[in-house]
DNA sequence: CTTCTAAGTTATAGGCTATTACATTCGCGC
DNA sequence: GCGCGAATGTAATAGCCTATAACTTAGAAG
């Protein structure tokens, strides 16, 4: 009898699908080490194939760190959509920043991957990525719930989205503990949400009361 | 004649202060590529000096990082003292804020080491980062140029502070390009900077008017 | 059934961090 | 002034990582 008497000769040579899953198993690892914690060959390693196997998917370790960044953001998306579905006495707004700070403190590592690394900024403008982030901040815009005037919801999402950012951010560096942990991470959120539908909601107000006197 | 004819070795072998001179050029690293752009080797070869050379200082690359990031912050402070110290028609909030995007944009790689990475959520309480930070978040206050009652200084400090990163994050992201770049940065900013203000104000009234009535 | 291509393998080069053991200089007490 | 210990620097090396080159295998397409 031959040496391997076939009927799945233990390490098979195709994986199936190893670009999802060395995407699949980054996402763990930059779980709690960010980017930092994404090794090629550890992935390999761990897959159960060669170092240099993963290069037959991806250029290099940014172009891995790209893939894994806009399956992120598409995870979010997922996420921050669900939170708006869900029927609740709270705002659209409400729900989707408390889901947002939520993900940015229990996924930590990723949240920095997706808006404190260089590989968003470096995503060329069709890119996969580029169009994952697009459609997040879509999400944003439309739980303001307001109609399109000008550029006025654009501004604001941006606003909220912004202070968002940095209340995660801070709250990562522990710049939120100590006095000024006084007002909780929530409370902070819910007073950015208030304050932006109150600002835009009056925008909207001046701007069609000018057309008006305008027209 | 013997082999070097003395005055000036040519390479001296105590650098005079090697722990400085590799803040300062771990610094000059950062500035465009971030965190990774430093390279402990590449540091060592560039000041002359073998490559362990700089353990001699540093206990590790981390500690080089925190080391780097507690001097960007002192650098920030310095920046923003200067900036609230100017005369001019604009308030001490609107300066610091201005200032603080600026830094953040012109100074990218910088910024990033000081509020996305983890370097600074891992410093310990009593050290040079932690300090560091928190008088450059002392400054935030001060600009708020406000009276301290409760705790209303510090939480709407943070909540500038808080939004002012998110500007600099989202615009480092290129998100506030496109439709959304009808409102410039540094109008966000203002706007941020307007509603905080008039926010802490109107806050402020509150909490004596309640004050007055329930002693 | 052959042949082409996608996907995987071994071998290897080169960069980086960090440690160990050894060398040199500084400065302080005597 | 001199000698010695502490501070600082060096050479050599181990171990991890990225990335490439050259070769091999499996599966699909004609």
């Amino acid at each position: 009898m031959p040496a391997q008497p076939a009927r799945k000769p233990d390490h098979i040579y195709h994986h199936g699908d190893l670009r999802d899953a060395l995407i699949k198993a980054a996402l763990r690892e930059a779980e709690h080490g960010g980017a930092e914690a994404i090794s090629i060959k550890a992935l390999a390693k761990q897959l159960g194939v060669s170092q240099p196997a993963p290069y037959r998917h991806f250029a290099d370790r940014d172009a891995l760190l790209a893939a894994v960044t806009a399956e992120a953001f598409r995870q979010l998306s997922t996420i921050l959509r669900a939170a708006m579905a869900k029927p609740s006495r709270q705002s659209k707004l409400s729900r989707l920043a408390q889901a947002t700070l939520d993900f940015g403190l229990s996924r930590n590592g990723i949240y920095r991957l997706m808006f404190a690394s260089r590989t968003v900024s470096c995503a060329p403008k069709g890119s996969e990525l580029h169009e994952a982030t697009r459609e997040t901040f879509a999400l944003v815009i439309e739980a303001l719930e307001a109609p399109a005037v000008g550029y006025l919801r654009e501004r604001h999402a941006l606003k909220i989205w912004a202070a968002l950012h940095g209340v995660v951010m801070l709250a990562e560096q522990g710049l939120l503990t100590g006095e000024a942990a006084h007002a909780t991470r929530e409370e902070l959120v819910e007073d950015f949400v208030v304050e932006t539908k109150a600002a835009l909601a009056s925008a909207i107000r001046i701007a069609r009361r000018r057309k008006k006197t305008g027209a």
